[in-house]
DNA sequence: CTTCTATTCAACCGAACAGTTGAATACAAG
DNA sequence: CTTGTATTCAACTGTTCGGTTGAATAGAAG
């Protein structure tokens, strides 16, 4: 599937284990040895977990012998931050621009209105 | 599936057709037939992914007749937000620590360290 | 009561996902 | 060259996901 950044990203993110394994990296940098100790998988699961975060832009790799230490990309987060912020904001706006309205027309008897749809 | 509250968050909007629905009730509410008018798939599809939305807190909805209107609670967003905002605000802390480090010993010739794991 | 509109429920389907086991690759080191 | 360590590839499995069709419910309106 070629789905967007945007997706990957926030899919990527939507795991626990992955969630976890990002605030880890923000750390510091780590093997997958070092990522794969806390959690009860086995090791190619965990390797699998760092391939969906790499493929998001999340993660990069080095190589290091034969580690590969594992590098946060914490920039991409900034995509997610911005998609937020925007609709956020823009529900906030209407709220204030609502409030507004109600408070300049204080006094109307709304009618029934039957032919409003 | 008993996912936690930000899994099910991030794992909603993971999805391009489920953010642009968030993107339009943003602007305002909007009943499922309003909603589904864009895409092409069927309202039952639109439906289930209002759902998830709903399943997730990111929307609520009314009843008007036999209307159901969707409502945008945008301050599930902010859940989301402050996730990233820990993390990034560590990794970035980290890299400026980091720097400091570095211009403080500007020149140590780098020995092989054959016993540094 | 019947019909039309809006929406959901239920069952099903194929693709993607998260995990497993077992084999393979890449180096380091004896 | 052989062994040990770190990591990935490949094949398989059960579950979740996004979609479908068809039937059901809720209320407005003739």
């Amino acid at each position: 599937m070629v789905a967007d950044r945007l997706s990957r990203v926030m899919s990527a993110l939507a795991d626990p284990t992955r969630r976890d394994m990002v605030a880890r990296l923000a750390v510091g940098d780590a093997t997958v040895n070092e990522l794969a100790a806390p959690y009860d998988v086995t090791l190619q699961a965990v390797s699998k977990h760092l391939k969906v975060l790499e493929d998001a832009g999340l993660v990069s790799r080095r190589r290091d012998a034969q580690r590969r230490p594992v590098h946060l990309e914490a920039e991409v987060l900034d995509l997610m931050t911005a998609w937020i912020d925007r609709y956020r904001r823009q529900a906030e706006e209407r709220y204030r621009r609502l409030d507004e309205v109600l408070r300049s027309m204080p006094d109307e008897p709304p009618p029934p209105t039957p032919t409003d749809r």
